[in-house]
DNA sequence: TTTTGTCCTACTAAATTACTCAGTAATTGC
DNA sequence: GCAATTACTGAGTAATTTAGTAGGACAAAA
């Protein structure tokens, strides 16, 4: 899994449609001046996005766009995997020369700290973010706690 | 903290150092050899290692580098922040516009993740990557699961 | 004193990131 | 129908980072 700023950018949009998309879709230039990212940038990444089903597009006079799937279907994984393409390249089988094992050791510390992050990422949904915004910090402890409890207990069980 | 290969490149050769660095020191060409690594892309990564005490050189004939601490006193994250300078980006204070909190909630999202990254990367040392690739499988299960142990419980407290 | 290696600085190539420009397509209001 | 608005698309470009080259100077062993 990458963490680039590609895909910080990415959420800071999907969050913008979530707060601002109540009424009506939401232009690309309206989140283009609230962040303060490049429109054309936002046109890119929201073609990814559009392509993974995580937003739709309105087109003409009033139009804009909308989430795809409501803001509590939607993971940061979702959004970051949309736009940062994930072509996980630790894999040994092919590429790489892992004969004398080193190599493999790192691929399977990246792997499984990879694998970290998505869990955390899958389990944080774009309504959690919201919900956070809305001073609602008791939630969000238990929204928190929850997702960090999923990790101990899945390598406990092991 | 950023994941790049970079870091990893770091990590593949201090392993490489630990493995190999036990009768006398590893030469830079030897590791480049044996990982794949361009010479003077390691001298760069070293001497950012070396600044940080993580390695120590010897010159002359017979010369090389030897780990500056005990393998189970270097963690993978000092490894990382070692090379990637880790200039946290993500500060609201200062350069970025946080005007209308919507910043804010990335901002907060990323620095949890970050911390958690960085905790689950401290408590794994290089000596835990050597004891995996000794096929201690139980030993390794043991390790991680008390490594995840610590996200856990860091968060149920709260 | 020659060889082997670290150490140091600058430069270059490739990839990625972020952005610009110039359009086309669909929808709305006049 | 026509103009305005907005999503879409693609080519191109600047800035940054990553990775690798080149050419040494210094230190120590042979």
């Amino acid at each position: 899994m990458r963490l680039s700023t590609k895909g910080r950018y990415a959420v800071t949009a999907m969050l913008d449609l979530a707060l601002n998309g109540t009424d009506g879709p939401v232009t690309l230039a309206d989140i283009s001046e609230n962040q303060g990212i490049s429109l054309s940038y936002l046109e890119q990444l929201f073609a990814a996005l559009r392509s993974k089903g995580l937003v739709r597009g309105v087109r003409g006079p009033g139009g804009g766009y909308y989430l795809g799937r409501e803001s509590d279907e939607i993971s940061i994984a979702d959004i970051i995997c949309a736009v940062d393409e994930w072509v996980e390249f630790t894999r040994c089988k092919g590429k790489q020369n892992c004969h004398d094992g080193q190599r493999c050791l790192t691929h399977s510390l990246w792997d499984d700290l990879s694998q970290q992050i998505f869990i955390f990422l899958t389990d944080i949904t774009l309504d959690d973010l919201v919900q956070r915004g809305a001073e609602r910090e008791e939630e969000r402890r238990k929204k928190r706690a929850a997702a960090t409890q999923v990790l101990g207990l899945k390598e406990q069980a092991a």
